[in-house]
DNA sequence: ATGTAATCGAGACGGTACGTCCCGTCTTTTC
DNA sequence: GAAAAGACGGGACGTACCGTCTCGATTACAT
């Protein structure tokens, strides 16, 4: 197998990948990520398709480190941000606000167009998938197990229950009505999702 | 605005059709839904190009149709499938049974490939994402409505809990873990979900 | 080896050809030949470029047929032309008057350009060459012989000179002229050729 | 207008410059001139782009001037040759040593690959054309120009021929026959070639 | 039983984008 | 300050499919 040479990443142009970020994040959210081309990231970037196709493998790879560069821009901008889900003791409020955080997120509309593209793509795409997963559900998730693991010290959860499957409860209804569109997310709508997962459908 | 006119029904090729559906799914299974082409659904049905466009909006449309079809196929090789979700009276029994079985077509390669390319398409196709789940999603969930509903009845259901939200608490894991690989799915997931959705996470 | 089955000949859109034909030859003839591009010709015709390298190998090919075409075209509209070299008897002034036409002709803008791409590109492409050479420059040689023949049987031509190579006496110096333009090319110039040709350059 | 600056050539690497020339001539031996690039040449000679761009203009310079030099290093190498066409007295027997010399260098594939490129190149390339004529053929087509002037001195040829007329009438078949490969050259078709073009082909 | 109109397999067509190859320029580091 | 290295913006390559458009050949209905 014939590996090609990998290019000198010192002399990388950060103008050039700073302008195929914005490109790539510009087109899919205005014609979709369907009708975003490489070729039209590089023309709207000022970039040659080559200046592309050197550094990543696809317009998935460009849209997923675009995507996650701008969860780091977001991150930076909001100030030093928690990554870290609030622990005031009261778990159902604690999940209730990081969840309403999530749906504001979600309903933002520079995070909508690449988060489905690549939340699509990945469903498809075994490799992006995983990267998909590994770099930005992940992490994701793993404030959910620490603090579900928390609660559990505190015994306000059940000392038996794996945190793993727990936090999909409620994280997994949200991704998918947000996903599929099956329903509209709000508020009011996560807030039952907690309450539902923590006592339970059946009556007490 | 000039609507193209409607071709003939009755004049339609049954095995022209029958042909497409078997190259959609197979091609789908072989080279996944990206490489999976107009012009290779043709091909490989011995059919011309203007066949499939005559009848079908896309390829999606196509996979989609052949999709459902495939379902209907299993339904009635399986003879008189429920279409409903069993009420022994053992809410929790009756929903692992349920699961359990979805478990088992999920993992069924068969379905597999063309659910999961659908799925994708959905996400990013509005026009398609709607037919997805008003054709396949929500009769589905539906059933889970009705059998929930039923359990209000019998008091194993709180009765002020939204049926439509509470049957995400183990719908949406699931179909999460298969979707985007996060984690394997087995019966024993599943199992545990119904015991967490319906006696909660906190302590009893 | 896997030949890719020939394109069906009967349903081939003479209007594209024809658009093709007459966009590769105002391209060479204005921007040159090196600057023609097959994506170029394409554009200029109102073609898809597959449309190009569905019937052609490369853009010499379409160039060269291009010129055949334009060859067979000017004939035509000149009425029935000889395809013959004038036999009156006398072999110098027969000569002399084909000679004539001839320059007129490469000094016609219109056949430059391409036929100096032609020759050239067939210096460096054997299989264009070679094609360039059967297909135009052969015929045409073959008047001279032809010609030089029947001055053998009237004793104008010495009997046992090789007509073949006796024809390139003049021919080829106009050639080289004109192609190489290491000289202007004129009437007088070809007149005094012949005369060469015929009576030697040493003392009578 | 900015012209850019001369580059300082008493800095000149000789290194590359002779690692240049090998590389081009090589390279257009092996794959041909259209498939032989800057870029190549480059690699080949173990040399950056631009120490070829600093001081060529383009590939066909490139080539031209390694040409030159492998005509400068045979002739260097052959001992003192002659630059000029020997006298014995005998034009008929001068001009056919000269020219089965000439044969013998044409059909040496060292020669014959770059020889023919640049003519191609020449035919398409005014600029380039220019000076091929000028740097090689001119000064070569001007050594008959000389024997001629003497033949007519001493009778051998009339003394109204023109030289430079004259000397085509051998010089151009031999290079046509080459360039256009339309007929094998031999040592006895340059014979011929002198024998007609002197006698004449009317009989005497 | 025949005429006729629509579907069918086939595939050429005008296009768009692909991923690759080079162009000629520019920048960085080394000698 | 030339040289090796190679990233850059750009343009063209030749290919793969798109969705539309003819072509006969077939087919199934209405006569």
């Amino acid at each position: 197998m014939v590996k090609k040479p990998a290019p000198d990443t010192t002399r990388r142009s950060e103008k050039s990948r700073r302008a195929i970020y914005a490109a790539a994040l510009a087109l899919v959210g205005e014609v979709g990520y369907p009708k975003t081309t490489v070729e039209g990231i590089a023309a709207r970037a000022g970039v040659g398709k080559q200046t592309i196709y050197r550094w990543w493998g696809s317009k998935a790879d460009v849209l997923l480190e675009a995507f996650l560069d701008l969860g780091e821009q977001a991150a930076q901008a909001a100030g030093q941000e928690p990554y870290a889900i609030p622990d005031t003791g009261d778990l159902a409020a604690d999940l209730k606000a990081v969840l309403r955080a999530t749906v504001d997120e979600l309903l933002d509309p520079r995070f909508e167009a690449p988060a489905r593209a690549l939340a699509a793509e990945g469903l498809v795409n075994d490799q992006l998938g995983r990267e998909f997963v590994t770099k930005l559900l992940e992490p994701q998730l793993q404030l959910y197990v620490d603090r579900l693991r928390s609660a559990q010290d505190t015994g306000a959860v059940r000392p038996d229950a794996d945190p793993r499957i727990a936090l999909e409860l409620f994280v997994s209804p949200l991704t998918q009505r947000w996903l599929q569109r099956t329903a509209p997310v709000s508020h009011a709508y996560t807030d039952t999702l907690v309450d539902y997962a923590l006592y339970g459908l059946a009556p007490r």
